[in-house]
DNA sequence: TGATTTGTAACACCTGTGGTTACATAATAT
DNA sequence: ATATTATGTAACCACAGGTGTTACAAATCA
């Protein structure tokens, strides 16, 4: 995953979207639960929005609304919505093609980077909002 | 993964020390497949002698090799020696405590990271430098 | 009309990363 | 012994990305 805190601020909205449950909530209110400022909770839902997963609407009794049941948004589809292509730290490596080893090492790493990336997104695409959602309102696990 | 090519450029030295069969390399040659500079090669090959990954000398006729023949190194041993701990984004993530939101957030997104993180490490260790280094001397693969 | 809210540009600040110079330390060759 | 070659590290600079902030236009509703 990346080093910013993109993915983490995103689903941190959508779970409280959806704990609002269908109300217009304005990037204010997200933002006091996320503990930040509005306008970095209004650039997030921009790509959000973009993405087709959360709705909006301006003026007064405006703000953000779910655009699809949390069963439908998987954590899969908030990655993809907010966060860049991964770069895997490849951007700035740039070996010596003239070695044998420089030459193949980027097609090699490269080869590896999408068997993780794919595995890493195979989790992701397992957990939907809704489970968040169930998490968040779980009550304290009984011993018996 | 992270935003830094340290993995890349470990995986690329190491693949380099196997190349060379043995032979004590010095980190200018290194660097020159690399194509950086000769001390950011020290400083990560630091790490992987700290791991035990590669064995050092000083002096003429001194350099680095691997402490480990290329099959016992597996690519995950190799992130772990040169990466810090994965974070993802949660550094500067403090939602507010005072929301039911905000307050059980962190540890439900901590418990999927867990994860995803586990997923990946998964793939790094079924990867062994014996593998890229075959992948390196590989013959253009034959048609039927 | 006035209040509220989104959308976005613009900017400053901080941090992590990588490149570079410098130099002490160690080991070898002659 | 001494010159040569290498590692080990500190110190510093430059650059890029991420985050917070202000400002303001545009849209919507009471």
């Amino acid at each position: 995953m990346s080093a910013n805190s993109r993915f983490a601020v995103s689903v941190h909205m959508l779970a409280y979207l959806a704990h609002r449950q269908g109300a217009a909530v304005p990037s204010t209110e997200i933002a006091a639960s996320v503990g930040t400022n509005a306008v970095v909770i209004r650039r997030l839902l921009s790509a959000l929005v973009k993405a087709r997963l959360v709705s909006t609407q301006k003026g007064a009794t405006g703000g953000f609304t779910l655009a699809v049941f949390p069963a439908g948004i998987s954590l899969l589809a908030i990655y993809r919505a907010v966060e860049p292509a991964p770069e895997h730290g490849m951007r700035r490596f740039a070996p010596n093609h003239q070695c044998p080893v420089g030459a193949k090492i980027e097609a090699i790493l490269h080869g590896v980077f999408v068997k993780t990336q794919a595995a890493m997104e195979q989790e992701l695409l397992q957990v939907t909002l809704a489970q968040i959602h169930q998490q968040l309102h779980a009550v304290c696990p009984r011993k018996k």
